[in-house]
DNA sequence: TATTGGCGGATTGTCGACAATCTTCTCTAT
DNA sequence: ATAGAGAAGATTGTCGACAATCCGCCAATA
């Protein structure tokens, strides 16, 4: 029996904090915007306001939640122009990130993308949405992991999480957060070591989930007075 | 006369602090693994603990600087591995980086551009390598701001931090950090829309600076032995 | 009836104190 | 003389309390 870890149970890490809201926020259990207030998140992890504080310093820092003076921290929501950038930036870190998996991924991580790009297929099909957007979101990770660039991978995380905000924002509902096929393509090409293909396949990926939004910034609400005479 | 603002300085907002401390690293003012103690750090920008320790964990978010429990904030020391998956992250962000710039940088920028470049090239000719650091770094930064991405400016912000402390960890004394030429050619080719080249000439620029370096891990000193067995 | 002003509760920001850990110096024994 | 144990000092991590600010509600007035 544990003498230690007894069922006083133990803070999680603050990168394990940071994670459980980074899936929230790419299982759209968080929808942008959504007010993020520190007591309630404490009695969640149950752990100190100060882990708190830390943590949500890290995910301002992500681009994942935005911190406003003394009114708190929200789900970040990201305005029309961001939205693009976001998408253009993820344009240029996967088409490298296919490159290098291409010439260097493993049969292991193949078969494992395959699996997950065939389950991804599945959950679409029987319309299994939440699933479907978690599985996709994982595709790209786990791609990412195997073409061995920690760096980039860092990156593609943050870039994935607020891509998830911006179809929660921009996506009509008939959007599905990946055409599946285009994953079950891609892990052909890489099969193949086919980087040049597989980028191609990459970019007209993100492409076309970009093209299936309606980016434009909403008109101006009330909320927004304020905004222009903020500071 | 200013009622406010009196002669007791207010403490700096925490995003200079965090600029003021990743300018010195890019300046190699800081060297990589060097202790960032906390109770100095107040003393220089005159404010609290409690923001230095915020501040601290925005830049171990970077990957500036690296925090050990219990031991306290250091400046980051990349390992060979990590060194090169930032130079191939470089590559990634700043070949789009030149291709949005390529298409919409405005006269101004461009000109910009070019006077920093030939102020780079005369520092380097003299012999003034902080100034020929600050100078490159800064291009490169510019160069991001006038390709319009706000997402892909915060990215490359980091990567030079790190690529400096790269530098300085494997760079051999013969290093000039960036050959200023390039610099001018990427100009050239950004003057004449010619995106295609200058994400040519970026690729050949990178590349060159990373060949110039040394990337090997060092052999394990005994501070690294602490480190094997740490928790 | 709609807008303004003010009050009370709630939430956030900051500071100081204390506990835990690490580092360094000293002393001792082999 | 060197290695190891131990204590003193310094540094970091955490918690609680207090001040400052914001939000929602209610009344008052035009």
């Amino acid at each position: 029996m544990a003498l230690i870890d007894d069922d006083l149970r133990q803070p999680p890490p603050d990168a394990a904090i940071v994670d459980r809201v980074v899936g929230a926020v790419m299982e759209q259990k968080l929808a942008a915007g959504a007010k993020l207030p520190e007591a309630p998140l404490c009695e969640a992890f149950d752990c100190s306001r100060s882990q708190i504080r830390r943590v949500l310093i890290v995910l301002a820092e992500r681009g994942v939640v935005a911190l406003h003076q003394n009114r708190g921290a929200f789900v970040a929501s990201p305005g029309a122009e961001e939205a693009r950038n976001v998408f253009a930036a993820r344009r240029a870190v996967e088409r490298a990130i296919v490159l290098a998996a291409a010439s260097r991924i493993d049969p292991g991580a193949l078969e494992d993308l395959r699996a997950n790009a065939h389950a991804g297929c599945a959950a679409q099909a029987r319309g299994d949405r939440g699933e479907s957007i978690r599985l996709s979101g994982l595709f790209h990770l786990r791609l990412a992991e195997a073409a061995g660039n920690a760096v980039l991978t860092r990156f593609l995380e943050d870039l994935v999480a607020r891509t998830s905000l911006i179809i929660g924002l921009y996506g009509a509902r008939a959007t599905r957060s990946c055409s599946e096929d285009a994953h079950e393509a891609l892990v052909a090409a890489l099969a193949a070591r086919d980087g040049a293909r597989a980028a191609e396949l990459m970019d007209t990926h993100l492409d076309h989930i970009e093209r299936l939004l309606d980016i434009r910034d909403a008109a101006e609400t009330p909320a927004d007075i304020r905004g222009v005479f903020a500071r």
